[in-house]
DNA sequence: GCCGTTTTCGGCCCGACTGTTTTCAGTCG
């Protein structure tokens, strides 16, 4: 039997968990497979060469005795019984489908319905069409066109952990001197599409054989004397650029871009000597940079907009960093839909150095979230105080996440809201509403006095929903205005506000807050998310809310009636 | 089928709202 990529033995359980659940079979028992073939997907070392060597795979994560087992039949014989029966036994529509695991057999069977066809062919043609979306509808429509193109982009935060397994396999495996992140993921951009590296080798050809045995095989795409491209297991593109350590500084400024960025640098008088002269030996980025006259430019803002003009001045903002930050602003707590109490909160908060954390739980319409009844939570306002009392080190403040309701209304009356310390007030239904009639429910919300934050302006996920329209210039004039602010939602998925629409606050004079919006002491973490983007936008301490002490906070956010 | 800082069974979000629906699927956190 041929070696298998762990991709290919990945494909196969996915194949079975959509049959199996295409068969009503126990939806986690449908899960566990698909969970077991993330995992092998992201696996440095093939999983064909484990098993064959006799490895136990149960010490993978999400893979027990009986996926183990069905691995193993299926590196021996290539093949999976189960698999191979229920196939025999399905239409003919389904084993159509069947190469194409991940989508949803009862969303394309009521596609192939409303559209009379019976394969995945005629679906790709029909989807060409325009007119066809219409009749699938739109949020269908979208879910077929995505999951018949190869998936090619990824969350920076999902990113992170696959380039940070990719760089000690270069060096450790394939004998790189150094291997250091570049491009997009440098710049920490929120969704990436590739994975780049600079790395520093005698031997690239070595290097580009070793990486084609990456999760037992990864396509390469092409190569040449520098350079090599590959299509990694996960469908994002990795290219790997190397350069001798007395050019590492250029290899490294230009790898890691923007394209943008160094058309500007080569505008900058000074560029292009330091660029060009093959003689001069820059080993790092700092030295490329003074050689060029201008001030260092940190990765996050090498996006060519004005950093190049700025660095010429001396005049770059000094990037907020994690140290700085002296509070959590957005948190859950099992009072709605967090996974721990506020005491458990605060005591995760209080271990981060944190001088307070808000205890922001949904509002009583979010019925889903178990949003807190009126009583409960003038009931939580009390609890809290007698926790401050009790409690050294942690101040945790009294809040809530307040939906703004359809007509632009608060979701607590107002006597209940001038008992909090401050509000998170967030849109959590009626995403569908037009444009003007979405900015003007924003705008009435701000205009009640007990609205402080804006949470996650757009309710974007990334990779998953645009998030609804609003006039962004209107909602930050108005916000100047009424003395509100907003917020840079810290999780992963979320990063919302973006960075150009932080920058549009910022620039507006509006300071903004970096919350992870956490339901679980582990969504702490997220903070550095939020760092990432709020470096996108350019802020710099002076910028971030929960930058501020506890008392210059207090101040910060009273209203002036 | 997997998992375990309430560990070998029982949980693994889910329940109300909306309208892309026409009798129920998609969606919000």
């Amino acid at each position: 039997m041929a070696m298998l990529s762990n991709v290919e033995i990945a494909q196969r359980l996915r194949s079975l968990a959509q049959l199996l659940g295409a068969q009503g079979a126990n939806p986690f028992k449908v899960k566990a497979y698909r969970i077991a073939a993330d995992t092998l997907t992201t696996l440095p070392e093939s999983v064909d060469e484990r098993v064959r060597a006799g490895a136990d795979l149960t010490q993978y994560p999400g893979i027990g005795k009986a996926i183990a087992a069905a691995i193993g039949e299926i590196v021996q014989t290539g093949n999976l019984q189960q698999l191979e029966t229920l196939r025999a036994n399905s239409s003919a529509e389904l084993v159509d489908l069947n190469d194409h695991p991940h989508l949803d057999p009862k969303r394309v069977l009521r596609a192939y319905k409303k559209l009379g066809i019976s394969t995945l062919a005629e679906l790709r043609r029909k989807l060409a069409d325009a007119g066809v979306r219409e009749k699938l509808g739109f949020r269908l429509a979208q879910y077929l066109t995505q999951g018949l193109s190869e998936k090619q982009a990824m969350l920076l935060f999902d990113a992170d952990p696959v380039a940070q397994a990719l760089g000690k396999y270069l060096v450790e495996t394939c004998g790189a001197r150094r291997a250091e992140s570049t491009g997009t993921m440098r710049r920490r951009v929120e969704i990436v599409a590739e994975i780049s590296f600079l790395i520093e080798t005698d031997r690239l050809d070595e290097v580009v054989a070793k990486l084609q045995r990456y999760g037992g095989r990864t396509e390469l795409v092409k190569a040449d004397e520098n350079r090599a491209e590959f299509k990694l297991p996960t469908g994002l593109r990795l290219k790997i650029e190397s350069a001798p350590a007395r050019k590492w500084g250029v290899g490294l400024l230009v790898t890691t871009g923007a394209e943008a960025h160094l058309q500007k640098l080569n505008e900058a008088p000074g560029a292009l000597p330091a660029l060009t002269d093959p003689k001069a030996s820059y080993p790092t980025e700092a030295e490329v940079y003074r050689a060029m006259r201008l001030a260092y430019i940190e990765p996050e803002l090498r996006e060519g907009r004005d950093e190049v003009t700025l660095a010429a001045r001396d005049a770059l903002p000094d990037l907020v960093t994690l140290r700085e930050i002296r509070g959590e602003l957005h948190a859950h707590s099992t009072s709605s839909d967090g996974a721990h109490g506020i005491e458990e909160m605060a005591e995760a908060a209080r271990a981060k150095s944190y001088q307070y954390l808000g205890i922001t739980d949904h509002s009583q319409s979010l019925r889903i979230a178990r949003g807190v009844s009126e009583e409960a939570l003038w009931e939580q306002v009390k609890v809290i105080d007698r926790l401050n009392e009790r409690m050294r080190g942690i101040r945790i403040l009294k809040s809530a996440e307040v939906d703004i309701l359809a007509d632009g209304s608060l979701d607590y009356p107002d006597d209940l809201l001038a008992a909090l310390d401050y509000t998170v007030c967030s849109i959590h239904s009626r995403f569908a509403l037009g444009k003007a009639e979405q900015t003007s429910r924003v705008l009435r919300a701000m205009d009640n006095p007990h609205f402080t934050i804006l949470g996650h302006a757009t309710g974007r996920l990334l990779l998953r929903r645009p998030g609804y329209e609003l006039e962004m210039e209107r909602v930050i004039a108005h916000a100047k205005e009424r003395g509100c602010f907003f917020e840079i939602n810290a999780s992963p998925d979320r990063l919302d506000l973006s960075a150009e629409h932080a920058r549009m606050a910022h620039e507006a004079g509006v300071k903004i807050a970096i919350s992870t919006d956490a339901h679980h002491i582990n969504d702490l973490e997220f903070m550095r998310c939020g760092i990432d983007q709020a470096r996108r936008a350019g802020l710099e301490k002076a910028d971030i809310l929960n930058c501020l002490t506890w008392p210059q906070l207090r101040k910060a956010i009273r209203k002036v009636a």
